[in-house]
DNA sequence: GATGAATGAGTCTTCATTCAT
DNA sequence: GATGAATGAAGACTCATTCAT
């Protein structure tokens, strides 16, 4: 099987707390993802993180910042962790597949921050600068993607497009995974991938 | 030309205010979609509404119940939109692309709708009695795609996640679109339901 | 005898509760010239007003603009009661005599509202706007001192340092006498006019 | 001339800082002068007087008193520089004249901590301690005063009365003059002071 | 039905003070 | 002695909701 691993079966977080500030980004990230932005208070952050109330303002000028340095913390983790597997030495469909399965596993594992991630990627609560900062997730499909329409393997459509084929899919299927309304292994995932080559090219 | 319509070129509510109650549904959107939930306060509904404070109440026992009725009339409303141009003597390519074109179109159309259901698609503010009564936009698709299924015409993948090569790009497709990074037209759209067509069938 | 009035032995608050803005307003004083700004929260004005804290801000857009406001207040009713025993009819240096008497008056009936102004008068919390628009209290002889200017009957110094020698004296007395350093009476505020008028005329 | 030096242009502290006691006094002086007491922040004394916030309480227990030691030390070198010009071979007058116009150099030149005294003189963050040790800065000319009333040189008035016919004009003139209203020289505070002895002497 | 003044619980945030290093 | 990270009590202010008119 040149698929990696196996589904985590219990969450974890992508924040382990050895520092009063990793401590509260993690406690921010599971009570926003479960009780929303206004449904969390700074106090009930504090709690969680077994940490006085003044202490989250030493990292964190407000409660807006905290979010929106969560938020760029874990982008920023997520991108890095789909190109984990990426091998330039495979096939163009090969390291597409790769990169597709990983953000679905990815997202799979962390639905907290899938969750916290969906709910405010287009908030008002992200700063501009947040928004230019986030590296796109659907980014890494993008040089992959360049490569093909240059040997002339794709559809003729715009790139943005083309990537959307890629990324549209990914992020449904693996929604559709966490509210148990479907169960992906890795056989399924192969095969959608399948759809979404069938997708782009002629 | 098969495809209906054109683009509109000035937003506009779906909600059209001539009752109290519809001024205040109009107010709501407008506001969340702008502020966000927690940025919008009752005063501020009640005076986009040209209405008194006490007076949403009447119509609305709590915030988070207009938050919920809301959502619900804005899917109720957006589903039967999809419908409005499918013909049942039309292939099930054509039909399936018409609804997939009408939804993108739908989306683009209304942008303040379609941030706020995104917003709260997944938040915790909806209940769950109305996350059980939002009739799933993509659920149009699902007769087409079981006749589909039946006439052995596309992919042996469950019907779940070929509804996702749907939908998935669909949605990124119009949030692209509004965000200004692409820019759709019609005969754009019918070649990427093309590559959506190629992702479902064998 | 040509001075009015007696002195008060019981104190009173030029504010009489009749709506909920005064009320806080004379809440506010008493608590401030008691405690001072940072010993005055605005919990202890409401409940000292019997008012909801919230109520507050219905009349006074912060606690800044609240002093402000109760700051110019006390200014005018304490510039206008100084006029209150003019006499256009008397003579320059009797006018002179029946101001300066009311201000001290003024300043021991009202030791609260004294202390108040005297503890904002020059403090930060005060707006440009306010020092401003603050009709000075010493104001009130400005025109009579020019009036004696031009009769040749002053010592030849500019006005505002002439309006010194009234107005410094004046405060003095009323202070030490509120804090029973001295007990003044109608004679004694007589005889010590009499030092003021030497101090000004050739 | 007889009356000592010129005005200072360039406004200095009182507190030269060479232990981290005096460092902590003179920026306390610095900030509560500018923002007000509830407008300086502990932290905000450390910064300036470049010392770790736990060191300010090894000299003082805590602000309220730093605030106290603070008015005390003022106090006590602006009573010490009145005196400095006296000599007791002097006329009465002469004296008081060459105390009165030191007050006014003297504030003049210390706005900073006039607008300090001012603030605290008659606030409740001075305990009654303070208030008790203060030396009246007006306490200079008693003794002088004292000495005329015994020679019946002076008006029929208690000697408390008496000397605030020279502090008051002199508190609001040094005022005055701080706030740009009026522009005091050498000569317009000789002929100024003429007024104050009229208004004493019979 | 409609209004909006009034409420007070709850919010984010500040800051004097402590204490381990 | 000196530091500054950590604390949590207390503050100003907001806002969903009520209710007398």
């Amino acid at each position: 099987m040149n698929i990696h691993s196996v589904f985590r079966t219990t969450y974890m977080s992508l924040f382990q707390a050895d520092t009063k500030r990793t401590a509260v980004l993690k406690a921010t990230l599971k009570l926003i993802s479960e009780h929303g932005f206004h449904g969390t208070s700074m106090a009930m952050i504090a709690a969680e993180a077994k940490v006085g109330a003044g202490t989250i303002y030493r990292y964190f000028a407000s409660k807006d910042v905290l979010i929106n340095e969560l938020f760029i913390e874990i982008k920023e983790q997520f991108t890095a962790a789909l190109l984990e597997h990426d091998d330039s030495n495979m096939s163009l469909q090969q390291r597409l597949q790769n990169i597709w399965v990983s953000l679905i596993k990815q997202y799979i594992a962390y639905p907290a921050e899938l969750r916290f991630m969906e709910q405010y990627a287009n908030s008002p609560f992200l700063s501009q600068d947040t928004l230019r900062r986030q590296s796109e997730l659907s980014a890494p499909f993008t040089e992959l993607l360049e490569q093909g329409i240059k040997m002339g393997l794709f559809r003729e459509l715009p790139l943005d497009i083309l990537r959307t084929f890629m990324y549209g899919p990914a992020l449904q299927l693996a929604k559709q995974h966490i509210a148990d309304f479907i169960v992906l292994d890795d056989a399924l995932l192969v095969d959608s991938f399948a759809g979404c080559w069938a997708a782009i090219t002629r």
